[in-house]
DNA sequence: TTAATTTTGATTGTTTATGATTGATTTTTG
DNA sequence: CAAAAATCAATCATAAACAATCAAAATTAA
């Protein structure tokens, strides 16, 4: 292992776990006690982390640089490559729909440098968004209090005032036969009126949901692009005969 | 367990509950008594608690950095009083609008037993109005990071799907001659919408909006109620000439 | 290929963190 | 108010983590 891919995996655990400790990194690295010391020491220096009795820790200023994003949601390295990836798709000044959930929610400090406007049902979404300067559109509707999102006729109605370039979402599973699914009818409906007034859309999901089916279908594998991550070649290879699918390994 | 991560264990813990039991600690971080009893030392130096018998709180300092983000708002007595008259005339299954602002933010809390239907456009309410268990609906719109407001024709437009039982609106300046008024035309033009859907509107404000004039009318006097405090005899006599009025001292 | 340089992992003695124990202090209880 | 109980600070031995050093391995340059 280079050593500067041991330096990026250790601010890639940083990231999700906040502290680590040394033994954390030996295992996962399999590299020395030695190694690592050394390592943590480098990258003290040049301030991307700072050292802990026992680990390490993310400084102060990076910190707040990735609460933006909450830390909590499972796969969130997955999740940011997928949302970097989806976040080249995005040009300058284009207007696009972002889904409630925690991928789409990667997607905001990737959107700051491209002077976008935003259209969102999900609240969670609304922190990130002001905090990165970004312009944004809040759809109206009922606040469903467990996803924080907005759902309903409402919802539904107000996003029938926009056109959007592109249109990201986030689905429960998405499956060869059945498409992309979602626990909610109501938030499904939401999903698929923003695809219909988007010029393209793009289904963002970690590995985890790949061939899982939910209850309530938004519509088929080629009706959006999808962006997953981490699958096997003869997984990709099936969903690529159905859809427009683009991979990332983490 | 990380030293720091311990740390910060025990001062999650302090800002939830505001004092903790040194057992407590004990239990949530499997260390010893010794342990944690150095950890409230640390702490008690670096000025990030106070030790007490038994446990440890939030020092002084520290509270009221919490509590400030609350509470930071001028008069907030008697605009809780005001909210609070307000409550009153609220009855059980309304549908009302809360507009977005300090003093409709009192509102919240006395809502909760009342079993309404809440439709606001203040994203600094949801919070409150998802912890009272309150059926609330968003407005669309435009955000104004300025006052995490929802405004322009978006927010106009949603408004118009709904019905009002009432409609609380809070305001920058009520002045005899100049009616209502507030700094921005676009919230001025929501709050005057909202109250046109409305069967009955009131306006909530304190002492120091009395003959106050902002830039953007929303009405004349006369076209809302009007729940104020802390004036005096001939001044209430004059606004009571004009329109109806309502006046809590605190 | 060899020599120089860098990176690595093991070893050393040193420092720091931890948990158990003790007796002192404070709080509670009767 | 006094006895009992709980909490506390101080001490100590142990264990863990540490920086420093050095030789082996890997990489690069000549």
């Amino acid at each position: 292992m280079l050593t500067t891919e041991r330096h990026q995996t250790i601010l890639n655990l940083l990231q999700d776990k906040q502290t680590i400790t040394l033994q954390d990194i030996i295992d996962k690295t399999n590299a020395s006690e030695s190694t690592i010391r050394r390592d943590l020491s480098t990258l003290e220096n040049n301030g991307e982390l700072a050292r802990i009795h026992g680990g390490a820790t993310l400084t102060e200023r990076k910190r707040k640089e990735y609460s933006i994003t909450e830390k909590s949601a499972k796969n969130i390295q997955e999740k940011r490559a997928i949302a970097k990836h989806a976040a080249s798709f995005v040009s300058d000044g284009d207007c696009i729909f972002l889904d409630a959930g925690t991928t789409t929610l990667q997607l905001i400090p990737f959107l700051k440098e491209k002077d976008v406007v935003v259209v969102t049902n999900g609240l969670t979404h609304l922190d990130a968004l002001i905090e990165n300067d970004i312009q944004t559109y809040l759809t109206g509707g009922l606040i469903k209090s467990k996803t924080s999102a907005l759902i309903g006729p409402q919802a539904i109605q107000s996003l029938k005032n926009y056109r959007f370039d592109k249109c990201f979402l986030g689905v429960n599973g998405y499956h060869i036969l059945y498409g992309y699914t979602t626990p909610d009818p109501d938030e499904a409906h939401v999903k698929y009126t923003a695809s219909t007034m988007a010029k393209k859309s793009y289904v963002l999901a970690d590995h985890a949901k790949y061939n899982q089916v939910s209850f309530a279908k938004i519509y088929d594998l080629s009706d959006a692009a999808l962006i997953t991550g981490n699958l096997q070649k003869n997984e990709i290879q099936h969903l690529a005969e159905r859809t427009d699918v683009t991979e990332v390994s983490t």
